[in-house]
DNA sequence: CGGCATACG
DNA sequence: CGTAT
DNA sequence: GCCG
């Protein structure tokens, strides 16, 4: 049994609170960067829509100044590293702080042997408490016993705690929690010396591509966590634009709530045709649907690349139609049935919501609920499973047999871990 | 000692 | 490089 | 960093 430890252990799992992922932010300096550096409903600048900007408009110049004011006039600036207070780390946030703390160094072979051992806590059914309960447990090593004996001892790790005050890790983990910014250009940004948001948005040189700009826009509500029924109400919403051009439309919603999280950090929506082929046009109508409503503020569509032969003619055909998308959509609190999970003071009726949409050809569904469902981590401990074991090629389309050098069908998600010769797992047994 | 998921803009 | 799961 |  090899690559499909994980796969096996998460059978066991069992369904822990559904929580949204803690941030190390709010932990140290209180409320810090984390006060809304965009109100995004305060000023008429927010309500205008960014899709046509340029990075270099005279608008965005001003959107720079403005932010940089708001930033400049409510914070510190450059702001005060505090020690962080440190609360108590579960062996999985510990875990989580080395593994991104080692993707912030670009060593991904440790980043991901620490997410594996994340994923291998998460999964099981309650919480370690000895070193020996985890003795015989997958992924994990010498490195990460020594992190769980100390944590396990004293509660607390020297290592972790030593991560969570370094400045650069601050820095690197404040400028990645803006949508757009990867740890490269959070890396050059440190590296320049830069240090809070408010120094970034008053460099004259930095330009913002317009995913980061859209990122800055909306920080305060994008970071904030969607709750179920704020997911449900985008859901309604994409269902009445769909129902208006093909009634007979079915919205699946998938990601984390799939998963039976109570909260999320967007929407993840698949959206099926009944009448074949109908999905070629059908994201992009969507689109148009909803930017002609106003509540559009963001959109990136991409096509996909559904050929069972990877010949070029194939390609060319289904070049055309956009088989997913990544929204920033406009959600009014009179369409949430619990109302808006707003932040405090923010006296707006509405509120900005990541997300995305997927229009699979219907016999690519099953793949398509398989790869969106998730988690990440369940998703590449799958396609490795896959790969090693089965000599097979998994991704959101299709799952191919190297061996037989076919790809093989199937209508449900049941019928892929049949094909992979693995017990069916449901959804909300893959959250590790 | 090599591999670590996969795809798209 | 960034995004998604 | 862990595993085959």
């Amino acid at each position: 049994m090899t690559g499909s430890c994980r796969l096996h252990i998460s059978v066991w799992s069992s369904r822990r609170k559904a929580t949204c992922r803690k941030t190390f932010r709010g932990q140290r300096q209180g409320q810090g960067h984390r006060r809304r550096i965009s109100p995004s409903g305060s000023s008429h600048l927010a309500r205008l829509p960014l899709l046509s900007v340029s990075h270099h408009s005279l608008f965005f110049k001003a959107l720079q100044f403005f932010m940089c004011h708001i930033c400049c006039s409510r914070l510190r600036c450059p702001p005060l590293r505090l020690p962080p207070v440190f609360v108590l780390l579960s062996l999985q946030d510990a875990f989580e702080v080395l593994a991104e703390n080692y993707e912030f160094s670009e060593m991904e072979g440790p980043c991901l042997a620490f997410r594996r051992a994340a994923s291998v806590l998460k999964s099981l059914p309650s919480a370690v408490e000895s070193l020996r309960a985890a003795q015989d447990l997958p992924c994990l090593g010498e490195h990460t016993k020594a992190v769980m004996e100390e944590i396990l001892r004293c509660g607390r790790s020297f290592e972790v705690e030593k991560i969570l005050s370094d400045e650069r890790f601050q820095t690197l983990k404040l400028f990645t929690s803006v949508f757009g910014v990867g740890p490269k250009t959070a890396e050059k940004w440190h590296r320049r010396g830069l240090r809070s948001f408010s120094e970034v948005l008053a460099e004259p040189s930095i330009h913002l591509n317009r995913m980061q700009q859209s990122g800055f826009l909306h920080y305060g509500d994008i970071s904030r966590a969607v709750s179920k029924a704020e997911a449900r109400a985008v859901g309604n919403i994409i269902d009445e634009a769909v129902r208006a051009i093909t009634p007979d439309a079915m919205l699946t919603l998938t990601g984390g709530f799939r998963r039976g999280k109570e909260f999320g950090h967007d929407v993840d929506l698949i959206v099926t045709a009944a009448e074949p082929g109908r999905e070629q046009n059908l994201l992009s109508e969507i689109i148009d649907s909803l930017k002609k409503q106003g509540i559009l503020l963001f959109c990136e569509y991409q096509a996909s690349t559904f050929d069972t032969t990877k010949l070029p003619s194939h390609r060319f055909e289904a070049m055309d139609h956009f088989a997913k998308c990544f929204l920033i959509l406009r959600l009014e609190g009179s369409r949430v049935d619990e109302g808006l999970h707003s932040a405090e003071g923010d006296s707006r009726n509405w509120r900005a919501v990541r997300v995305d949409l997927v229009s699979p050809p219907a016999d690519h569904f099953a793949f398509t609920l398989l790869g969106w469902t998730g988690s990440r981590q369940f998703e590449r401990d799958l396609r490795r499973f896959a790969r090693l074991e089965r000599r097979m090629l998994l991704d959101n389309h299709a799952l191919f047999d190297k061996t037989k050098k076919e790809f093989l069908t199937a209508t449900t998600e049941k019928d892929i871990f049949d094909h992979l010769g693995l017990e069916y797992i449901e959804p909300w047994q893959r959250n590790a």
